[in-house]
DNA sequence: ATACAGCTTGACGTTAACGTCAACGTAAGA
DNA sequence: TCTTACGTTGACGTTAACGTCAAGCTGTAT
């Protein structure tokens, strides 16, 4: 359960190049062992990874992701910071909510636009 | 009802730069009058523009939110392009149903964030 | 021992979506 | 008429998120 992995594998696994994952290394987002100079992955990194991309495919910027994945390991703390975190986690919430609406106002429209087309095909015919 | 806009009403209307108006008819979202050499825009401009930036908000490019305009507005189409056009449409529609799933993984995944945070800020107290 | 696959760190190139600046035209009010 | 505000077209600059070499180290199978 406790298997390492190294940059490529975690490449394959998640379609990504292994330039891109050294890349949010850089970025601050990873931060893996290592054996010498070589980097270990471990599956508290295959976590982050997934989230990075979710809140790619999201729209999310990097740094935005950086800071949610942190959201989610709130470290040795103190109120003040915790209660910024508090703040930050609404927003984005808020934010995805109001994502979601948007979201669903196009999914509606688009289907108005299916049915013209639709119809428009079935009358050329 | 068929008011005219210059390009600076649109850009305080909706919070962009005149720029980036300008910049949305160089790569074919907009194509507004001119009256001389300048731009007026009218009510269907409007509604392009409230297109592009949802698509933004949602992380479309601007490739891909003139695809979505241009389907809402099928011109002399013949069955071949219909076809295409509904193909396209019903990617989009997946996609925008992924996003959306999506989406309601990571707020739920903030609200547990969120209740971390909060016990731990009552924790400290 | 060497060949080869896979890892490393730079460093520079690229694309999208604008920002910024220059140089100019034009319409309307003082 | 002259300024002032707003419009125009280039052209170059910028940032994010990587891509693409180059040059070198490393472990292992032959």
């Amino acid at each position: 359960m406790d298997r390492r992995f190294t940059i490529s594998e975690l490449a394959k696994d998640f379609q990504i190049t292994t330039r891109t994952i050294r890349f949010y290394e850089e970025k601050g987002l990873l931060s893996p062992e290592r054996s010498g100079t070589v980097r270990l992955y471990d599956s508290k990194d295959r976590v982050r990874l997934v989230l990075i991309l979710r809140g790619k495919r999201l729209g999310l910027t990097l740094d935005e992701s950086r800071d949610i994945i942190d959201m989610y390991e709130p470290d040795s703390a103190n109120a003040k910071q915790l209660k910024k975190l508090l703040t930050k986690i609404r927003e984005k919430r808020e934010f995805l909510k109001q994502q979601g609406k948007e979201i669903n106002k196009m999914l509606s429209e688009l289907k108005m636009a299916e049915q013209n087309c639709a119809v428009a095909l079935a009358n050329a015919a």
